[in-house]
DNA sequence: GTGCACTCATGCCCTAGAAGAATCAATCGT
DNA sequence: ACGATTGATTCTTCTAGGGCATGAGTGCAC
């Protein structure tokens, strides 16, 4: 036999009584099972917690000891029920967020803000500069809960809200000509055919890299790529360097260093900020969040989780918290 | 019905191998008893704690942190077993100290060096300038674990062994003309019958007062007490400023103060420190402690605690552990 | 000092509920 | 499509936790 729970609570009672019978009456049991119970523990312990002199009962030093941990274990075993419930409810807990390169500057920032406002107790694990498909798959094999990203989502198993429709802007170096005009001069892509580009790297799925060479394709040029690079800050930097010139999502112009200017381009191309999160297992954290982020005006109305393809999580579960 | 360590045990196993079968078999149960345990366990937290999909199984958010959390718990039951028990077998614990004004300087550091050293994990309460009919009074209410007080003593309650037979010696001020010879200069108690003393106060029962008052009566003389005071230190302070002389036990000389010197007696008094400790209910740590300190040479060896009067423990139980 | 009242422990019995066995249902892989 | 795997369910069995009656020890009153 092993320690349980109701030994604690019964020794605790009788701790706090010193009397059998009053103790007993206060856990709605009779004498003699408080006698037993607190005796199987004593004897499970292996020492004597209580002194008793069939007139009257005392804690032993032991007892004392024991007496404050084990409230501080049922105090715990509460607390822990208290805790899951608020995680299992969205009230706290880790909430683990991809970000793609731009919207970490233009988007991040607020989610943050809403996120700590609206869940007191909430934990950012934010990865950041994750592409589209890489976060899709994230969402998927469950090492994500949430992720802001772009459209379209190719995964049925991943559910998502467009959040906004962004252009592409290009980022200029302050000292370019066509960034003489003011900040809301529209830039012509065919302006920039003869332009050094930055871009994201060739990994595969990056869709603003998509959108640039479209973009770029419309106004009747490909590209020159002289620097690649995987993070949106890094392009940022090559451009105020002097290096060259980059089209970004809207977004990205929030990254504001000095030496760089950003202005509208005549380009079509949509790039569409998005939300997703795994299909049919979306998180009351995510839920909460999501509720919050359109009460805030950051994000539209979205509709419960629907049922889903309840997809067998096949290897990894969530990390344990730290 | 309420949580039980058998349903974290179980829901434990369970998240471990995320098997319920092979939970089962690590638990020494079958498969059903694991099922409906760990139910029982989520319907009692309010939340889902495990998903379950007849091929396999995962954690939950909430889950993780349940474990987590349960494990602590489990190893808290543990712990404060554990506890418990080196407090019951003297290895830890709070020890509850009095010590007479005097033997706080010469005896009080001894000990709690060799406490330190015995017992890894003992903290000491220490109250000085206790009388000896204080210490009995609060040794017998359990107050105190032990007394280091001088003898005799009067309490049938209270067991007691002599440390060691101590003489009076005289605290002089450097400057007087008695402190003039080598620091082994026996000073004849009748020369100090024209000086001003510096004395415990008469508090009911001060030893030491007795002993002093009979020193200087078998010499002849009642000493001049303008200065009466309460604690030892305060004694050599006022002797150090010139006010007087003391006589004090021997193990108040540790106490140098600048300005004072000390130099034995002539007197046949003898006083005797003693530790002492309830009858019939001496602490662990106090046995383990007097073991520790015959080794070191610094106490008598100590027989086992004799069965003694059980007195029932009347009003004030060992304070808590804070 | 004797008796009474109080309180904790013990023995016996009973039942609630915990565990086991057999079976079902769902899902994945071949 | 079928078998293998695995968790849930049902029914039965039996352990052990709880109640009742009683005993034993102790302090208090008179």
């Amino acid at each position: 036999m092993s320690i349980e729970t109701r030994h604690l609570r019964c020794f605790l009672a009788v701790a706090d009584t010193l009397h059998f019978g009053r103790a007993a009456e206060q856990l709605h049991l009779a004498q003699p099972a408080v006698s037993r119970t607190v005796r199987q523990l004593e004897r499970e312990v292996g020492t004597e917690l209580l002194t008793r002199s069939t007139r009257s009962v005392a804690l032993t030093a032991a007892g004392e000891e024991y007496a404050a941990r084990a409230r501080a274990v049922l105090d715990q075993v509460g607390l822990a029920g208290e805790a899951a419930r608020n995680i299992a409810e969205g009230r706290s807990g880790v909430l683990r967020l991809g970000v793609t390169g731009a919207a970490t500057y233009g988007y991040l920032p607020d989610l943050a803000r809403v996120a700590a406002a609206a869940i007191p107790d909430v934990r950012l694990h934010v990865e950041t500069e994750m592409l589209t498909p890489q976060q899709e798959q994230a969402l998927v094999e469950d090492r994500l809960d949430l992720g802001v990203l772009r459209s379209p989502v190719g995964s049925p198993d991943v559910d998502h809200v467009v959040l906004r429709p962004e252009r592409l802007v290009v980022a200029l170096p302050e000292s370019h000509p066509l960034a003489a005009g003011g900040p809301d001069t529209v830039v012509d892509v065919a302006d920039l055919a003869d332009e050094d580009f930055v871009t994201y790297a060739d990994r595969s799925g990056s869709v603003v890299l998509r959108a640039v060479l479209a973009a770029c394709a419309e106004a009747g040029f490909v590209p020159r790529r002289p620097h690649q690079v995987t993070a949106t800050a890094t392009a940022v930097a090559l451009v105020a360097a002097g290096r060259g010139v980059s089209l970004l999502p809207e977004t990205a112009s929030a990254l504001t260093l000095s030496g760089v200017t950003f202005r509208p381009t005549t380009t079509g191309q949509q790039l569409d900020l998005a939300l997703a999160w795994p299909a049919g297992r979306r998180r009351p954290v995510v839920t909460r969040l999501l509720e919050a982020l359109h009460e805030a005006g950051l994000a539209p109305r979205v509709p419960q989780d629907r049922p889903g393809p309840r997809h067998t999580p096949t290897t990894t579960p969530q990390e344990a918290s730290a």
